[in-house]
DNA sequence: TGGGTGACCATAG
DNA sequence: ACTATGGCCACCC
């Protein structure tokens, strides 16, 4: 994280305008917003279920352009495959995160997700197309 | 146009 | 158990 990430609103432009993003964008936030509350899932989960098993990397710039969705997208709920919370420094404050899931129940030591394994949500199990 | 950089992950040794 | 590596692909110089 050395620059700043400038505004880009062009991610969210609708799929109307023909913005090649919003599509994937909006599939991962809708995806985020089906977490329950108390649970947790993997950048790399969701890209599997999305169909995209190797694209892990487009899920956490999906999550750094979530805060312009149009709706709430819970963002804290989303962490790296071992439980680790790599995204905590691109809240608001650092701690923020950690705070918003122990308000959920879920306890955090070291930046890491304590039981990670027994709250894991795996989309792909959860969601049956 | 091309190269560096990620809120990542699976695999190999 | 640990590190290294390659793949991924949108974004930004």
């Amino acid at each position: 994280m050395k620059k700043k990430p400038k505004t880009n609103l062009s991610l969210l432009k609708p799929i109307s305008a023909g913005n090649r993003n919003a599509d994937f964008f909006e599939l991962v936030f809708e995806v985020v917003r089906l977490i329950p509350k108390g649970r947790v899932t993997s950048y790399g989960a969701i890209a599997k279920y999305l169909g995209m098993a190797r694209s892990a990397r487009m899920v956490g710039w999906a999550m750094n352009a979530s805060h312009t969705y149009k709706k709430y997208v819970p963002a804290h709920r989303v962490v790296n495959r071992t439980g680790l919370l790599s995204g905590k420094h691109h809240f608001a404050r650092p701690s923020l995160m950690q705070e918003l899931l122990a308000k959920e129940g879920v306890s955090v030591r070291k930046d890491s997700i304590m039981e990670f394994k027994k709250l894991f949500w795996d989309p792909t199990e959860e969601l049956k197309l």
